[in-house]
DNA sequence: CATTTTGTTCAGTAAATACTAAACATTTAG
DNA sequence: CTAAATGTTTAGTATTTACTGAACAAAATG
């Protein structure tokens, strides 16, 4: 079959694969990702990934829904043509911000339940838990802010 | 030997195993991670640790590296006493944050990369990847100047 | 110097993970 | 209905990973 995408392109399909990887994400799931980003059209079936990507169909399979859940990557379907296609999530990173809030607000809850357990300590002995408290919640609160600024600086 | 702490450190030590699991860390650099949290002193020798976490001193040396790697913690050496002891770093947090810039960097770049690809196509194909470069620009940009506020606010 | 104390390295292991290939299920088309 | 196309689930495999325990190295103490 003529299989033949540029070499450039299969190179930009690994390097994001390994960006994943590196970030501990499976490798495949980034490859995915990777050819979503410059695939022509921008969605993509599970046929056509297993092909450019030379992977099974059922690493396809749990992949895509992997990188569904964690919110990159979303199914459509088209109106008459075959069954469902991926293409990256157009609000993906704005959501992944989102996510990561979920991620500093475990850490602050950590450093109070922490602080509990020191109730009694003397303040220096507090002073670790406090200061990953602080960060955590300064976080927590501006992260959002800064996301909407963003959302509303391009949004226009 | 007495090796009877309370059981809440215990589970505290657990659960920051779990949540450094949860991100993609081992579970044990979490674990010393999470004793160092609440330790008395804050420092701890690898002797301590291993006692403490019930592990084999090859993990506590292995662990600890990781976590000075990552930058989390730090090793020290006290004046008089035996040989070396590990506390958090106090400044750890303020510097993952300059971490996650770099991860920010490479998504932004490899964004670039991507762009560079699609020179020649049509704007609709370019959507994507552009979205993806001024995201990851914008935070790249901002986060510095938010961690920089963190460190004024409450560096008086 | 000999002994103890401490930490690192290394070899081996058990469990988790990322896959593949094939069986199965479901829809679409003739 | 039958046949083809598509996607999911499952079973199996090879690799990686997180450990342990022991050998080793280096330094401090007597």
């Amino acid at each position: 079959m003529g299989n033949e995408q540029p070499f450039e392109k299969r190179r930009f399909v690994e390097e994001v694969g390994l960006l994943f990887e590196l970030l501990g994400t499976p490798r495949m799931a980034g490859r995915i990702f990777g050819w979503l980003l410059i695939s022509d059209p921008p969605h993509q079936s599970t046929g056509e990934l297993a092909e450019v990507l030379q992977a099974s169909k059922g690493s396809i399979s749990t992949m895509t829904r992997l990188l569904i859940q964690v919110g990159l990557i979303e199914r459509i379907s088209l109106p008459a043509k075959r069954r469902d296609y991926f293409q990256i999530k157009p609000n993906a990173w704005s959501e992944l911000t989102k996510q990561r809030s979920v991620q500093i607000k475990a850490f602050r809850e950590l450093a109070e339940s922490g602080l509990t357990l020191l109730e009694t300590e003397k303040p220096q002995l507090r002073k670790r838990l406090e200061e990953m408290r602080d960060i955590h919640a300064f976080f927590e609160r501006e992260l959002p802010a800064l996301n909407q600024r963003w959302e509303s600086e391009r949004g226009q």
